[in-house]
DNA sequence: ATATTATATAATTGTATACTGATATGTTTA
DNA sequence: TAAACATATCAGTATACAATTATATAATAT
């Protein structure tokens, strides 16, 4: 039986990686690696529908992995922490060892 | 728009990601940190039925995160890479500084 | 004030996926 | 072989989530 407090604590952790679990929200990301971008910069670069970027955002927001700041009309998004960076380079490496593996996942459930 | 080779790399990323955005998931890849456990290890620490370790094991399994060898009647379970084990100590990191965030992200998609 | 541009939210719908319980398969020992 | 144990799969249900469309809010310009 897990003490409450891991459980918190794994939850956080698999909210936070939820974060990164959605092709839209990586695009997001890994377009904001390059310095910060304004919602229609984003769209622009990602291709996804305002609605949809701005939906993701507000996630992106909400889950600490990006801050805004408004500015004249734009709002301008970046990444919170170095760290998130890191995070996605270090999944890199992962892929790169077991990238045949995953792609081959195409398994969901019992499915 | 998008090349189909960074739309497939991110895709995989994303999969890779969804691997660990999932506290059932989450507590088998820590309950692993210690090294190699049976299936039936995994179902006393994480407290998850049988099945449900099983199922969340096979699609750990088939994204390459971990590997299983069987012994006698029993399978061993371990992570398949150093990295994985980065990984969740990197989201540790970013979760001290962007935790009080994420725990109040209740939000899902636009809810 | 009105129009225009930028961004955010709401409601709907389809799909994915996690969980439970029941059952099947595989492995070892008697 | 039979019994016992370990693990995997299946079917059904409930929930979570993403995409879309429409609309609302906010800021600037005319």
């Amino acid at each position: 039986m897990l003490l409450t407090a891991e459980i918190n604590a794994i939850s956080l952790k698999a909210k936070l990686f939820r974060g990164f679990s959605d092709p839209s929200r990586l695009s997001i990301l890994e377009c904001l690696l390059d310095g910060p971008r304004n919602v229609s910069e984003i769209v622009t670069v990602t291709d996804l529908s305002q609605p949809n970027a701005s939906n993701h955002l507000s996630c992106l927001r909400d889950c600490g992995l990006v801050t805004a700041v408004q500015e004249g009309r734009y709002v301008y998004y970046r990444l919170s922490d170095d760290r998130v960076a890191n995070l996605l380079t270090l999944a890199d490496e992962v892929l790169a060892e077991v990238a045949r593996g995953v792609y081959e996942c195409t398994r969901v459930s019992q499915a």
